[in-house]
RNA sequence: CGGGGCGUAGCGCAGCUUGGUAGCGCGCUUGGUUCGGGACCAAGAGGCCGCAGGUUCGAAUCCUGUCGCCCCGACCA
């Protein structure tokens, strides 16, 4: 390929738009252009780089025995319907209506559609396992979509699905999917970490791992264990109750006026306590059931956690004023665990029964209570794990001191179960004759999200540095005057020859000062790059450089092709 | 969904308060001089000032509506 010919319009300055750094190299380096919000249409260069990371993830689905399929994007409701997801997925969905009132959606996911193929293809154990994925467009209508690629409304995601004959069979297949998801990360040259995560809205049973790309502007959330291998979002995090030093209260509870002090911080401060030994009171709503929800005062709720043990289709949240006052008559502020009506249920953290001496909302305005001491003073009708864990408690696996850390998901594995099958009637006949569900499995990669992390971790102030194995092009060929014949004759020559031996390259044949090109070299990110001046070239030399390190070395035109293809054969080797 | 901000040339912006025929830098075109890290000089091209309506002799500027985009927030009692 040629520069003058390719269609790639490098930026000198960043366009107003763009808030993190791949972003903005994406749209300087003229791999993207925005279309709308959340909606890229890629550019020749970022265009390859797409497809040289779906090709890695082919191969490596490929390895595993993984079939492509291709699957439609518009699918119809009726089968959302037939899962309950169709009411379930809510606004993220796109949803369309055609000319006959029919309506359909734009897919966020494939699990309906790949799991209506398979009940209709597949009869017997002898078909299993199997496992079909594709490479194609997700449209999922984001709340807030930003940072370009990152978190699009449209995005390109490679997703496999497993089907197998009973949970042996799901763990083989979750087994060569975390093998093949690490070797993907790996060839793409990013630093990751798979991590435990939450179930979330897919739902079903048994594990999930999500593979976590570390970097700042990660919009998740994790912790990781620097003496053993635990890692896992903070949503899903287990947290181990920290035991009080001290002996309980013996004295009764009593009666404090507090007035304007509504948060934990000004109840603290007031009553001269620690905000550990507050108990913090939270109602929550679901759809038709409230739960008064305990937890210690310098805790934080984890919410997922508290759908995931309360029954994740009560679509829980933190209750409207009003209802605090219908329910406990006082204002948000107050509310406390005592004395509370009978048929409100009252649900706390594992920590909370621990507590020795306690202050909480007396559910009357401008009182508190204290001297509390739990289930002595107040009822608890569950106590389960349901609080937000933070960096520097102990590991759950080996007591090390947790970390934190940001991440970018860019892949995430997951054991469905029966969840789809058994709503979709995808059964098979086993050995015996009985009929039974496919036990079913979803693996997706997000393809663009990758390219995106790849560059949130390869970049410095010159532009992108694209590792090799996913770079628009390995080597870029750059004669520094277009007005040297012997220079523009040496950089052809070395241009075809590294082409004929199939190495990608590019040749910057802009009639454009040295500067420039360097910069626009440096920007995009090329890996390698071949600069032919007359001064080296006098000595029948050309100056290989690297854009990681910098490192530049003098190459004899006659072997710069194999030193070349060395350095790549190496950097493709894993 | 709530709040804030912004739409003026391909990109980055000024002009708007105080209405009077639209400007700067980069980029682009042509010519010349330059030529190893985003050169210089000269001459050009390029805008329905997001869209619609209103006020006015006159609107980028004031008013109303609308669309688009960006940012922040979404209640921890």
């Amino acid at each position: 390929m040629r520069v003058s010919q390719v269609l790639n319009p490098t930026l000198r300055e960043v366009p107003a738009e763009a808030e993190v750094v791949s972003q903005k190299l994406m749209l300087r380096a003229g791999l993207i252009r925005k279309a709308g919000a959340g909606v890229y249409t890629y550019l020749p260069l970022g265009l390859r780089i797409l497809k040289k990371i779906e090709q890695i993830v082919r191969e490596e689905m490929d390895a595993k025995g993984g079939q492509e399929v291709l699957l439609p994007i518009i699918q119809p409701a009726e089968l959302w319907r037939e899962t309950g997801r169709w009411d379930v997925y809510g606004p993220e969905m796109f949803r369309l209506v055609d000319r006959h009132e029919r309506e359909f959606c734009l897919g966020p996911t494939h699990e309906e559609i790949v799991t209506d193929l398979v009940r209709g293809e597949v009869r017997s154990y002898k078909q299993l396992p199997l496992l079909l994925y594709q490479i194609q467009n997700k449209y999922r209508d984001e709340r807030r979509p930003r940072f370009g690629l990152m978190r699009g409304r449209e995005f390109v995601m490679k997703d496999l699905y497993s089907f197998d004959i009973d949970e042996a069979g799901l763990n083989v297949s979750y087994k060569k999917m975390y093998d093949a998801y690490t070797r993907i990360f790996t060839r793409c040259g990013l630093t990751f970490r798979p991590v435990e995560a939450d179930a979330g809205a897919i739902g079903g049973s048994g594990g999930t791992h999500e593979f976590m790309v570390l970097a700042e502007s990660g919009e998740a959330a994790v912790v990781y264990c620097p003496e053993c291998d635990y890692a896992a979002n903070v949503e899903k995090a287990e947290c181990r109750p920290q035991p009080m030093e001290s002996d309980p209260v013996t004295e009764n509870y009593s009666l404090v006026e507090t007035p304007q002090m509504k948060t934990i911080e000004q109840v603290s401060d007031f009553l001269g306590l620690k905000q550990h030994e507050l108990v913090k009171s939270l109602l929550y709503q679901g759809d038709d059931q409230i739960f008064l929800v305990l937890v210690r005062g310098d805790r934080e709720i984890n919410e997922i956690k508290l759908n995931n043990m309360l029954g994740p289709f009560l679509n829980l949240q933190l209750a409207e004023p009003e209802v605090v006052r219908q329910t406990l008559g006082c204002e948000p502020g107050f509310v406390g665990p005592i004395n509370v009506p009978g048929n409100l249920k009252v649900v706390a953290d594992l920590e909370v029964p621990l507590m020795k001496k306690a202050a909480c909302g007396a559910n009357q305005a401008e009182h508190h209570y204290f001297n509390v001491l739990p289930e002595r003073d107040f009822r608890i009708d569950q106590v389960f794990d349901l609080r937000m864990i933070v960096a520097g408690e102990k590991c759950p696996k080996c007591g090390g001191e947790l970390k934190e850390a940001r991440g970018i998901e860019v892949g995430q594995v997951f054991k469905l179960g029966t969840k789809y099958s058994k709503a979709l009637n995808a059964n098979f006949v086993d050995e015996n004759g009985q009929e039974k569900p496919c036990v079913m499995g979803c693996y997706g990669v997000g393809v663009s999200r990758t390219m995106a992390a790849a560059i949130e971790q390869n970049n410095d102030k010159d532009g992108i540095i694209w590792p090799i194995p996913i770079a628009p092009y390995q080597v870029i060929v750059v004669p520094v005057s277009m007005k040297d014949k012997q220079v523009v004759e040496t950089a052809e020559k070395i241009y075809e020859e590294l082409r004929q031996t199939g190495v990608e390259v590019i040749i910057d044949d802009r009639d454009e000062r040295p500067g420039v090109k360097f910069k626009d070299a440096d920007l995009v990110g090329y890996p390698l790059r071949v600069t032919i001046g007359s001064k080296t070239l006098a000595q029948g030399q050309v100056e290989l450089r690297l854009r990681k390190s910098g490192e530049m070395e003098l190459v004899n035109v006659e072997e710069l092709t194999s030193r070349v293809k060395g350095i790549i054969a190496d950097a493709l080797k894993y």
